[in-house]
RNA sequence: GUGGAUGUAGCUCAAUGGCGGAGCUCUUGAUUGUGGAUCAAGUGGUUGUGGGUUCGAGCCCCAUCAUCCACCCCA
């Protein structure tokens, strides 16, 4: 064979996903979609480039750097690739108004792509799947999409994870009981969002070298990681806010939050008020979410908040929305790490391979293997010429369950010998009954 | 975008400046109606790329590219 001209190589920061792990996304995929319909959103569909005024300035400034420009060469219209799924629901419900009837509840999964520089857990294309409400001001959604991401998280089999809420509203208050603004009140943000990671004296230690005074920061750090159970966290924090408008607004938005969250029966251990928790993205407004599992520790594996102006950017009128986003791709490493995947998710599709003893034989193999199809059953038919030692080697590496042997004597006898790879069983049946012997052995 | 580490067979990695190796994988055979195990043989490389130092470079120096890690930021 000629060496190829071309070194195979991707992108930077880009995966192919082999066979053996489709098999996985997908399973994930089908998880999370059957959830979704069980909360009635619905699914969309947007293209992967944008004209790139849709998505610029959407984001904050540094983000807007990340955003793929996806222009053609002698193209006359300015495209990027879709950073996030958000911009664009905000878009479609902007330009469909006759069409889509609020509140308008969709999903949608598909690929996003940001320049970032790649580490694990992080790649510059990645499939998110977000779920949305747009047309909801009430805190009802909210609770709504935070219900629908535990319920996920759980079908899909994580024993523990939490989602962290906090609010805009309150952290805007926060700054204003810091008395910073502007860029100082950014850096206050960025640094108690690393609470988790570095603790309080990391936070601390950083907040100094930003040149925020030691009084200040002692304050901030005093009511941002006070734990408090459940409600009382709320309590706690309104007593020090009370004076600052957007503090009260943001409380009482938590507050609704907690209570339409215990009437949807959400599990309380899958939630909590943590004021440490900042999203950067520049469009939320009032509470904001983030999913994580500590165990192993990839980063959060969810996002999401309200954004109730971002959709008027696009629209006469605004919009209020709110919204989740599963990072799908940090969901599939944990669920890899943990061995989450029901047994019956192995490396193929297949069910039974269909063994060919010889050229004479051929014809009633295929003609089997016709029948099994017909049935239903997924089923390969050996193509190669080889002994049939080798053909059960091939079906058991690739983790075909079961494999049919028909040579001279089942012929004969009207009869297929079924083998069970994982214990070796065997079985021989009138061939009429294949179909239903190879689901039993599966 | 910033800083650090690493690039040798498909994969994981050895090799004092002196003949480029091992394990796994893969192919074939032992085994023409029964897989995983074992044994044997075989395929596989311009040592990421381009320069430089040297009698001689996988090894030292410079550049470049790629990957990983930590920042920034984020799913």
């Amino acid at each position: 064979m000629p060496k190829p001209k071309i070194e195979p190589r991707l992108p930077k920061g880009m995966r192919d996903f082999l066979p053996a792990q489709m098999i996985k996304r997908e399973y994930v995929f089908g998880i999370v979609r059957e959830v979704f319909h069980l909360y009635g959103f619905e699914p969309l569909q947007t293209p992967s480039l944008e004209l790139t005024e849709t998505l610029m300035g959407k984001y904050g400034e540094d983000a807007d750097k990340l955003i793929y420009n996806a222009k053609h060469t002698e193209g006359k219209e300015e495209l990027s690739l879709r950073y996030d799924l958000t911009v664009p629901l905000a878009r479609v419900v902007g330009q469909y108004q006759n069409d889509i009837s609020l509140p308008f509840k969709r999903y949608q999964l598909s690929p996003v792509w940001r320049a970032e520089r790649p580490q694990r857990g992080r790649y510059r294309e990645f499939y998110q799947c977000d779920a949305d409400i747009a047309g909801i001001a009430t805190m009802q959604a909210d609770a709504e999409v935070v219900s629908l991401v535990v319920t996920a998280l759980k079908k899909l089999g994580f024993p523990q994870f939490v989602v962290k809420i906090n609010n805009r509203k309150l952290l805007t208050a926060i700054g204003q009981y810091a008395g910073l603004e502007g860029e100082p009140l950014a850096n206050l943000y960025r640094s108690i969002d690393k609470f988790d990671k570095v603790g309080a004296d990391g936070v601390a230690k950083e907040l100094r070298e930003r040149g925020i005074a030691d009084d200040i920061a002692t304050k901030i750090l005093a009511l941002v990681t006070t734990k408090q159970p459940g409600t009382q966290q709320l309590d706690y924090v309104a007593g020090i806010m009370g004076d600052f408008e957007a503090g009260q607004a943001g409380i009482a938005e938590l507050r609704d939050v907690a209570r339409f969250l215990a009437e949807l029966d959400v599990p309380a251990e899958h939630y909590e008020f943590d004021f440490t928790m900042v999203r950067g993205l520049g469009y939320y407004t009032g509470p904001i979410f983030e999913g994580v599992v500590t165990e192993p520790n990839l980063g959060s594996i969810m996002g999401g908040g309200r954004y109730d102006d971002l959709v008027g950017m696009f629209r006469g009128e605004t919009i209020p929305t709110t919204g989740i986003s599963l990072g799908i791709e940090r969901i599939i490493d944990v669920m890899d790490i943990l061995g989450l995947y029901p047994p019956g998710i192995g490396g193929t599709v297949l069910q039974v391979m269909v063994a060919v003893f010889g050229e004479d034989t051929r014809a009633a193999s295929s003609g089997l293997a016709a029948e099994l199809r017909a049935a239903g059953v997924r089923t390969e038919l050996y193509m190669q010429d080889k002994g049939v030692g080798k053909q059960i080697g091939y079906a058991d590496k690739k983790g075909i369950p079961v494999v049919a042997l028909l040579g001279a004597e089942e012929i004969a006898a009207g009869t297929v010998k079924l083998k069970r790879l994982r214990d070796g069983a065997e079985r021989v049946v009138a061939r009429a009954d294949a179909a239903a012997a190879v689901s039993e052995l599966l």
